[in-house]
DNA sequence: TCAATAGTGTCTTTCAGACAGTATATA
DNA sequence: TATATACTGTCTGAAAGACACTATTGA
């Protein structure tokens, strides 16, 4: 039934809206538990890894998952409503990374709902999608410390090492919606370093789709995205060989 | 804080999984309700009209609102955990719209969870998106009925008719993906009838991206279609005119 | 001067947009 | 036979894939 009467467990009627909610109290119906799950990726020696946690306790214990937490709720009164979706989606990859905020990108990804995915009780699962550059990923306690948290290429992940819950499921909706939108959106530089050379940018783009670009092509395409003002040259130079690569940087705006 | 321990307001620990959730008793921190709301689609005379309900009750009472209502979650316990957050959405669906289950397309849109979204108390919202053909609108308690609910023209919800809620934010999110998936998906064919001419599918476009396409080279374009298998002719013809239109399918696979 | 990597040019195909024309059926 | 609508063809430009070449610098 819809809530076309606007009735939350109270009964009508109230002449104004104020007074509707200075009389209301919120219903015992059983509500779920919310949490947020994040799908952080990094890339590393041009490896596309994802941050997993090991399980400490029950349930899936020792099993490894994805990263997240309870959205907190306040006191769930009308003054009282605690932290929006995307602070605590902000608050746990802060938490887990270490990483000052808004140093990553961070955007909803989609939200998991099937009744039994958590054998305790009802949760439901509002999955978010995080990008690390490389360049602050040595700043994340997961990078060196071995201890229940760590960066793990997709290929592990699908072979032989279980997800809990539905992570699995939730890590797979992850990754197709990053290879998807790397084609059409600017999602990619939030992969590079600040500055970038052109074959730093073509190995973000072969991790992410898994597939080899052609040098020349993705040549091309770069310069276009030069001439169209999204990617600016920086004096800087990159000197990993003999012959020195031109740096790049993103232009947000 | 992270739900790496597996702790959920209780304490370690159990030597199994069985044992520990034997022993499980869901705590009592504030939850946050959860409820499905729809933002429906269809298209009437060659307009994208979405379907709206009149609200009777506070808060936002008169004010018109996209369709939803609350996820059933059951005792909440492991074993009663109520509906799947998908099989709540068809549910809305089918009340609201008179429709049988699998009759439209279905597709989960976003998840709104602001604090004070909701004067009441706090509750997070899934939106899903809903596609109804033209055949079936009018099955629609919503086609005839001028009750509470009606079909509305974009154009009329934003020239001075306010959402309750944060619904305009909702539609509009649900309007954009629409716009954008008809490019790269087949998704159009969920807004015409099973059997479609030329001239009907172009129109669903223009609908749905309000632009107006060229004749010639959708036509090309809707061939391109049927030599990929994508869409099959059909015997049927369409005579609206002097001349008679070919009738196409969608194949599905 | 050689080896290794940075960077450029050409051919072809595919698809979209702009635009002009032919075919069919009813009145 | 006229007219309204169904349907087709050509030119052009943007962008991607395949592939061959030139430029720079350190050792």
């Amino acid at each position: 039934m819809p809530d076309v009467t606007g009735k939350l467990g109270h009964d009508q009627p109230f002449d104004t809206e104020e007074a509707f909610l200075a009389a209301y109290r919120a219903t015992n119906y059983p509500r779920p538990s919310v949490t947020v799950d994040l799908a952080i990726f990094t890339i590393f020696r041009g490896d596309l890894k994802v941050l997993l946690i090991q399980r400490g306790g029950h349930p899936y214990r020792g099993a490894w998952a994805l990263p997240g937490g309870f959205v907190d709720v306040g006191e769930g009164t009308g003054k009282d409503q605690g932290e929006d979706l995307e602070e605590a989606a902000h608050r746990e990859l802060e938490e887990e990374t270490n990483l000052p905020r808004g140093s990553c990108y961070l955007e909803q990804l989609y939200t998991f709902g099937k009744a039994g995915r958590d054998p305790r009780t009802r949760v439901i699962s509002v999955a978010y999608l995080a990008l690390v550059r490389p360049a602050l990923q040595e700043l994340t306690v997961a990078g060196d410390d071995a201890s229940d948290a760590g960066w793990f290429s997709l290929s592990e992940v699908g072979a032989g090492l279980p997800l809990a819950f539905d992570h699995a499921q939730i890590l797979q909706k992850a990754v197709d919606r990053l290879r998807g939108k790397v084609d059409y959106s600017t999602i990619a530089f939030d992969l590079v370093g600040e500055s970038f050379t052109v074959k730093e940018l073509r190995q973000v783009y072969e991790a992410v789709k898994g597939r080899t670009y052609d040098e020349k092509n993705f040549y091309r395409r770069f310069r276009r995205m030069c001439d169209d003002g999204i990617i600016v040259r920086v004096p800087e130079k990159r000197t990993t060989s003999t012959r020195h690569a031109a740096c790049y940087a993103f232009k947000s705006r």
